[in-house]
DNA sequence: CCTTGAAAGTGACGTAACGTTATTTTGTAT
DNA sequence: ATACAAAATAACGTTACGTCACTTTCAAGG
């Protein structure tokens, strides 16, 4: 017989689980003290294990009393499934809450704040189911070239490829007072550029079709794309254009 | 403006939850009729979005009313960082629990009941740490053997592989009371002989060894191995040695 | 204008699993 | 006997509402 500190000792539980344990009769003390001081004995201390064995499996309290109640009658097939499938839902959820997260972080870094208007927009985003997007998506583009979209950085994942994008999204925005021509710039979209033909190849046809896209914030959200602004959108192209042309200088030059 | 349940039909929230986020100030209506009906509008209709939206992202109620505050002090950096971590180890934990109760199941599967006793095994195999289960992996196999372990069946996972296993033990367990020659039996062993060879080749001396362990359920439970009863071994091994003079003799007579 | 039924209002209690006081008793060592 | 630790009970707090129970307001029809 050990007294109740003994037992939360043991076990790590506190004193006042063990009362409610009592008070539910859950757990009830092997016996007590003239004075009215619990006892506990190796059974109780055995059923505690269980208890707290069952309670890291997810099981309430209440459903803990009737598996461990002495009829053994629980139906530990029926039971198990049925917290299987909780237990999977509720993992379920917590994925896509760490994906939604993750995106938001990402924004975070691309535009170093998050304003409640951008949430609204995600909001719709968010809430324009899949299949009207897949929709969408096959009306602008072919099977080979939807493939393409895949390989766009997707807010909700954080690939090294994802993360590099908005890197050089954030970074593009961060120096777009410098004018289109500043060396911090045209190191930006060089690498954009680098990165758009490692990434989807020289597919012309493709490009032109994804920046008209782009370049429209309707339509952008009609298939699902991160919204950029349009105000970056325009300074990009025109960096862009500043770029391709140093490229053909370069080439004459040398 | 429109009525409370208006804002309910549009956005799925109950009327219940409604004046229960205008009693905790999260959510104001616009004003009141004479009569003290609610009403709202649109400023409030989308200040509902943000909070349902947060709301999916695990935050609680209290910190979205921060969040939503319009001294727009919130930092969204850490907030967002603390979730993601909270969130994480939530999805750990679902793991973790998916696992263990995939576990169970199967040895449901075996025994056709879990017994209280058993759960008592498991929790002392549970509460066994891995880093003392490595040491004693390590004082009876070498590395090339460890790495046979790792293909035995594992009670938390539910690959086909080990389910075969699993099952396998199960039916062997159904069909004891027919006798080590029974048709069943042979048949269950020598599925039982050939899974073996497929997954662990002839390594005549691994296998002795492993079926020391195996045999001892004090050395068995050091090694982590999920216990069997003494009794199916014991019947596996007299089933086995019929199996291998059948064996034998077809090779005679063949 | 009056009635009437639906919708809205305001309490107030219940939920899960304890944590946290506050106050009183019991146990034990000196 | 005294003093101090440990235990006991009682009661409120927590989260985000659901669920009564009872009263008042609203809008439509007669």
């Amino acid at each position: 017989m050990i007294s109740i500190k003994d037992v939360s000792k043991q076990t790590g539980v506190s004193v006042r689980t063990l009362r409610y344990y009592d008070e539910i009769d859950l757990l009830s003390p092997a016996g007590k003290t003239d004075g009215g001081h619990r006892l506990y004995g190796e059974t109780e201390l055995k059923k505690l294990q269980q208890i707290l064995f069952l309670k890291t499996l997810g099981f309430q309290l209440k459903e803990i009393k009737d598996i461990l109640s002495d009829d053994g009658n629980w139906n530990w097939a029926k039971g198990l499934e049925n917290q299987l499938k909780y237990i999977q839902q509720e993992k379920e959820r917590m994925i896509k809450i760490e994906q939604t997260l993750k995106g938001l972080m990402n924004s975070l870094t691309i535009d170093g704040s998050i304003d409640l208007l951008y949430i609204n927009q995600l909001i719709q985003l968010y809430q324009q189911n899949a299949e009207k997007r897949e929709i969408y998506r096959h009306r602008y583009f072919d099977s080979q070239e939807r493939e393409l979209l895949h390989l766009l950085p997707n807010m909700n994942r954080d690939d090294p490829d994802s993360l590099e994008w908005i890197s050089l999204i954030a970074q593009l925005k961060k120096h777009m007072g410098q004018g289109i021509k500043a060396p911090e710039v045209q190191r930006v979209v060089k690498r954009i550029d680098e990165k758009s033909i490692e990434t989807f190849g020289y597919n012309d046809a493709f490009f032109e079709k994804f920046w008209a896209i782009r370049k429209s914030p309707e339509k952008s959200k009609e298939i699902g794309l991160y919204p950029i602004e349009q105000e970056l959108l325009d300074f990009f192209e025109q960096a862009w254009e500043v770029y391709q042309n140093e490229q053909f200088d370069g080439e004459k030059e040398g």
